[in-house]
DNA sequence: ATTTTATTGTTAGCATACTAACAAAAGAAC
DNA sequence: GTTCTTTTGTTAGTATGCTAACAATAAAAT
């Protein structure tokens, strides 16, 4: 039985693209935003809240740092203030010693608002890794890290 | 000692953004979209080669199923299907049987382009679990399957 | 000191990805 | 056979996420 059954292409006959990561990793991505949305309503989107997030954690800092820090270029991070502004989470403010730099830095009412939502975005976590099980959920941080 | 050391909130204390699900699979995400454009360049993007292989894999379908094949609602599926007739990867045709109906299939052009691109999508799709072990690869694809 | 380079922020353009609302056609219920 | 519901495709609007080009400022090189 040396003689395989011909198939179209080689290579295009084992190519199944529910395998492939990146198709995977698309509809994950997809899954948890739809569980992001359920949680937090209109409130904000995964993007903002990760700026706004960063911005508790690191208190002030530069437009294109919080991008740098949350994994935004700088045409994203700017979109994303901007709507962080405009709806009252974070303001600028000229760098007194660099005048090309605005300091980014949370309201009162985005201090508020990350202080509220906490708790649902521990929740949004568990959910997405839901059907996991507690070893696997472990295993799946520590191989995302491994691929960041 | 039974008094720890106050926090500005004991929720918030803990919450860690790099830790999270949602934001690490940005990441991969990014970095497997950016292994994308480097590998195929300007032809096409993650979705379209989606749209691409189901189309090759399954032959004719309607643009809403192949929207469900690929993981993309109705007005995404639009947009993506448009720019491969645009250019000259796909085409159109009124269904015989079904009024609403458009039959998309791939053009000869299409199909070239798929069996030329199959082998760069297996590399991309390697180059993505580069840093895993190759035990570590099949684990995280499982857990993804187990995650969609 | 002047030139060069790098950084910061802005803008425009393209491609996902979603919601919501809509019209046309098909199928089911009665 | 006429409603009711579903499916299909379209359009408009918002929010990422990228590239590329640009102006202003700062830092480094000479």
């Amino acid at each position: 039985m040396s003689a395989k059954r011909a198939s179209r292409s080689a290579s295009a006959a084992t190519y199944v693209l529910d395998e492939q990561v990146g198709f995977l990793l698309r509809q994950i991505n997809q899954r948890h935003g739809a569980l992001f949305a359920d949680a937090m309503g209109h409130e904000l989107t995964p993007t903002q809240w990760a700026a706004l997030a960063k911005l508790a954690e690191m208190g002030v800092c530069s437009q294109n740092q919080l991008g740098r820090f949350t994994a935004m270029d700088v045409a994203t991070i700017k979109g994303v203030v901007d709507r962080l502004i405009r709806d009252g989470h974070a303001e600028t403010h000229p760098d007194p010693e660099d005048g090309r730099r605005f300091r980014v830095a949370l309201t009162d009412q985005g201090r508020e608002t990350y202080e509220r939502l906490v708790p649902v975005a521990f929740k949004i976590s568990a959910a997405t890794l839901e059907s996991l099980l507690p070893k696997e959920r472990l295993e799946f941080l520590r191989l995302l890290k491994k691929l960041r």
